[in-house]
DNA sequence: GGCAGATTGTGAAAAACTTAACGACTATCT
DNA sequence: AGATAGTCGTTAAGTTTTTCACAATCTGCC
């Protein structure tokens, strides 16, 4: 099983949790059934690039009739491991922290960020989103041995020396909301988003890669 | 030279604005030169990666040498058109709209954003980050001709309606926060960025794809 | 001036990813 | 029952991106 689960290419992964949240759309709506034509148009990726990718699991659907939704949902459910939940902290709750901590409570059901930190004393002690936020100074009693991964979204400044901390209290992935490029061992897995870049990024675009009529999107 | 451009492929160019601002970090610290290897462990992209994606633009570097520091930051900064500065618009000023309009204010050079609007009363009239947030009535109004780009940072609910009159006001690329994937007409650009899939993907390499020693990180 | 060592730029190959196309099958309409 | 329209899963082709590997060539030093 875990063999297997190593074909799945790492675009069709990341797409996986977009496919989950529309497929849940659909069955909130009571839609019984979806074809990967009408689910093309609600999440912007080409159809036989969905059929593609829901084959990396066999076949889930049925010829001429299209997926069961709800067969599709109890699928997913089980393969992004919505029952067992992974625990996140958060560091650093300033203002995108905080949308960080209200976004996660409401929406996400496989991942639960367990406590948030920081060092300002007027934030200790609060809680936000339903996250309790801690002093930075506990972080690693309360990381150590139970957190899975966490969210970085302190000064760029402070970056490394966090990184450092929550590698010590053995955390395996990093979401890296800061524009430094963090340094870590070779099994922690660390994904950067950046948010000036992506907005560079998009006006490059505009400028040198203008849209003709029936060209495509990337992402 | 627009023909030129269109040879770049689109993961260099994503890239650029990266290699950018830790070009212009080592250019503050008052570094003469760098390698493709140096530059490698600092942005943490495969050396020969970023050779190649120099290579596009012509002969950077000196073989034996390296980069000139001082050189490759006037290029970068032509190439991403720093002199010339992309108005952008930003709408929905919640904890993450916040956070964007601190961010930027501090880093970005050939961006600028010109203004915020949002519904709530208390906010509009005050100015966040140098930002000042009208009242997004005025939306029309102050986008129409001026502005090149959006950042969505409303909630989804609000985000095909708001789409709307941004694309009929005239802007040609949105980066869009929302959970929401909307629908655009096809000269439109559009990013999305969706925070809880990056949490949600996250988890899902780190179940399915543990790093072994030596393995390399992707993004 | 010449040589050892470093580093680029790039051809070629490999890897990763997307898309087109179609056979096989389903559902529905007449 | 047969015809029609729709849909999947998959093979094969196409495209994009990364990586290897090395000749060319520059630097720095003696």
């Amino acid at each position: 099983m875990d063999i297997e689960q190593h074909k799945i290419p790492q675009a069709t992964a990341k797409r996986l949790p977009l496919y989950y949240r529309f497929i849940n759309n659909l069955h909130s709506q009571g839609k019984q059934r979806v074809s990967s034509k009408e689910l093309s148009e609600a999440v912007k990726v080409d159809s036989a690039t969905i059929r593609r990718d829901f084959s990396y699991f066999g076949a889930l659907g049925k010829k001429g009739y299209g997926y069961n939704v709800e067969y599709l949902l109890s699928f997913f459910r089980k393969t992004l491991d919505q029952d067992e939940i992974t625990k996140v902290a958060l560091i650093g709750v300033g203002n995108l922290g905080t949308a960080f901590l209200h976004y996660n409570f409401m929406k996400n059901n496989n991942t639960k960020i367990e406590y948030a930190f920081d060092s300002n004393a007027d934030k200790v002690g609060t809680e936000i989103g339903g996250v309790p936020v801690k002093h930075i100074d506990e972080l690693e009693d309360m990381v150590k041995g139970d957190i899975t991964a966490a969210i970085l979204t302190v000064p760029s400044a402070a970056a490394q020396g966090i990184t450092d901390r929550l590698v010590q209290s053995g955390v395996s992935g990093i979401l890296n909301f800061t524009p430094a490029r963090i340094t870590v061992p070779e099994h922690i897995r660390v994904h950067h988003i950046d948010l000036s870049i992506e907005l560079q990024a998009l006006v490059y675009f505009l400028k040198h890669y203008p849209l003709e009529a029936g060209e495509e999107q990337e992402e």
